[in-house]
DNA sequence: AAGCTTGCGGCAAGCGGTTGCCAAAAGTTG
DNA sequence: CAACTTTTGGCAACCGCTTGCCGCAAGCTT
């Protein structure tokens, strides 16, 4: 049992740290810099407020100690966590994990750690996941929201929260240029001659799909188009297949398709049943996640910066939370989108 | 200074847990209920210590106070964070989003809230997020561990943690099997009549592409296929270019893959060179990623059964941080592959 | 040089739980 | 019914860190 580590240090002080077997407290930073607790809590929060010579000897004995502050500890009595907790309705999704990648990366950054949470579409499941996380994480980030309008103001009432894809007159807000994606989408197939186009839905629970389809209607019907919708379907590939019979029976030649995971769903099963795209039929995809690019055939669809979108978000959650005096919180962030064309859109069949 | 839970509720219990402001505190239930806090705590996490009659009352207390224990402080007395953090080289990856999805079902199921982290690559990320993090987290799990075996040794003597897919004499490990994969794959390729083969490299510090190599020098040769190597190249699907151009340069007739993100990646370099696939070069990847089914061609490739390896990590884990007294820990669980044909190995050109 | 401002750093009271220890209550036994 | 054992539950001391309050000493003013 003979702890090698507890052999005194030949001299050099670097590795004074091993010297103790249980992890070193701030009361220990505090013997070896001969001051007491409180100084050191201050010279490592708030450097400011303690003599710069102190602060030194006091850093010196932190670092010399190896010691790192117990989250947890500091948490208890600031009252904070330090974490904020990112709610994704599906962690399968690679949309969401974009908005991840960005949460996470802005978070690192700050120095929040990321407390992931899968919804798994349930609005009853991320209702909890508020409620139970409320201690643990300083705030929130509830992307793609299944929360009615009066749930999210309840919520947003108790906790700080920025939702993501979610419109709320209650909590800030980083949303997906839609209505604009859509009509240059339908743009686009107009200027490509299709005049029957469907509609194919995702979520009904989804406050963007219906966003969509609204801008869908409005704009293919100002267009003089034929409007078709189809759905709701499940945001998954294995939608597609469902999703793509129904939408050849519209009789449509284009597909705006609720996001790429559908689209790309609804491109194998098209292949599979000899409906050439875009020949036959033009399908538009929502997203841009990865695999768009890669697929069969290589999917025109309407681009989000969505990782970028995950971190304002986390920006404009971290305002809210530590409020700096001269700016006013953001309270609506809209990323820009555009339409990627790639191949899966051609003429209208004759 | 009254306290508005002492009005006696009208009636109904149900809504007396929006009167307070502040969240219940142990202390709320214990004077709800009549008891000291310790009564209290104990009832909740030891019931048996306490009469089932008190311990009814606490537990109606603490329902209508809607009282939820602060995890923090809990962890402070304790010792414990309930909290697991899963570090991966590169959350970019749609590999690991299979593992982090895995982790995640699983520690869900167990309570346990996932700390996810991004080392980028980096050992020193690694390093530094294991050491930051050893107060925040009961335990860890490595995917794909860019560390040394002594630091690997080194750190999992303080704390417990299971590497994924990087062998470890020291930690519990799950591992996909990927000799017999390897194996599956030069076997289904000698079947196609390719002769000259190529290994496209990863990441050099990755151990599983060491591994990979090694059986396919081994194996290749065995079989005296004419074996060729190129790489390392980062494993993403823009390094694909680079790593599809070097490959025809070899004059292999098929290519294995460290993973399925470069072989995408050749696929689409490939393509745009007018070489086809599988006709004039097969093209073998690895793990199945989301995207293999339906890139162009489909890829065929080593299917590991990826989130169920999270999930077993994590069982590991947490079976190391509760150890039972009968069961003896697992040190080691392998994963089966199998190969999965699709369409991108085709017959070896004549 | 005396009086006053200001900066620095210590004291101690929490933050919300857990837990060892012990006394009171309840149950057993002869 | 007394003596003894077993439950049950309260007291209080932490866990590691933050922070309001306050005293001291150094720096400044006149």
């Amino acid at each position: 049992m003979a702890n090698p580590s507890v052999e005194p240090a030949p001299q050099g002080a670097g590795d004074a740290n091993a010297r103790r077997d249980r992890p070193p407290t701030i009361r220990d930073v505090a013997e070896l810099a001969g001051v007491a607790t409180s100084t050191v809590s201050r010279a490592l929060s708030r450097p400011d407020r303690v003599n710069p010579r102190t602060r030194v000897r006091i850093e010196e004995a932190a670092a010399e100690l190896n010691y790192i502050p117990s989250s947890q500890a500091r948490g208890l009595s600031s009252g904070r966590t330090n974490a904020v907790a990112v709610l994704v309705p599906d962690i399968t999704n690679p949309f969401y994990f974009d908005i991840i990648r960005g949460t996470q990366h802005q978070l690192k950054a700050a120095g929040v750690t990321q407390l992931l949470v899968d919804t798994e579409e349930s609005s009853e499941m991320e209702l909890d996941a508020l409620h139970k996380m409320r201690k643990s994480a300083d705030g929130f980030i509830l992307a793609a929201s299944r929360l009615t309008d009066a749930q999210l103001t309840e919520v947003s009432q108790t906790q700080p929260l920025v939702t993501f894809n979610r419109a709320s007159t209650s909590a800030p807000t980083v949303m997906i240029d839609t209505p604009s994606a859509i009509i240059q989408a339908l743009e686009h197939l107009a200027s490509l001659g299709h005049h029957k186009v469907c509609y194919v839905a995702g979520p009904p629970t989804s406050w963007s799909n219906q966003m969509r389809w609204k801008v869908f209607e409005e704009d293919a019907t100002k267009r003089g188009m034929e409007v078709h919708r189809i759905g709701p379907y499940a945001p998954k590939t294995t939608s597609g297949a469902a999703a793509a019979d129904a939408a050849v029976r519209t009789g449509a030649t284009a597909c705006i398709v609720f996001n790429d995971l559908l689209a790309i769903g609804m491109l194998q099963r098209l292949q599979a049943r000899g409906i050439r795209v875009p020949a036959d039929m033009s399908i538009i995809g929502s997203d841009d996640i990865f695999g768009a690019d890669f697929c069969n055939p290589p999917l025109t669809t309407i681009s989000s910066p969505i990782e970028q979108a995950g971190r304002v978000a986390v920006s404009m959650l971290l305002a809210q939370l530590n409020p700096l005096p001269g700016s006013a919180t953001r309270k609506l962030a809209v990323m820009p989108t555009h339409l990627t064309v790639r191949e899966s859109t051609g003429p209208a069949p004759a």
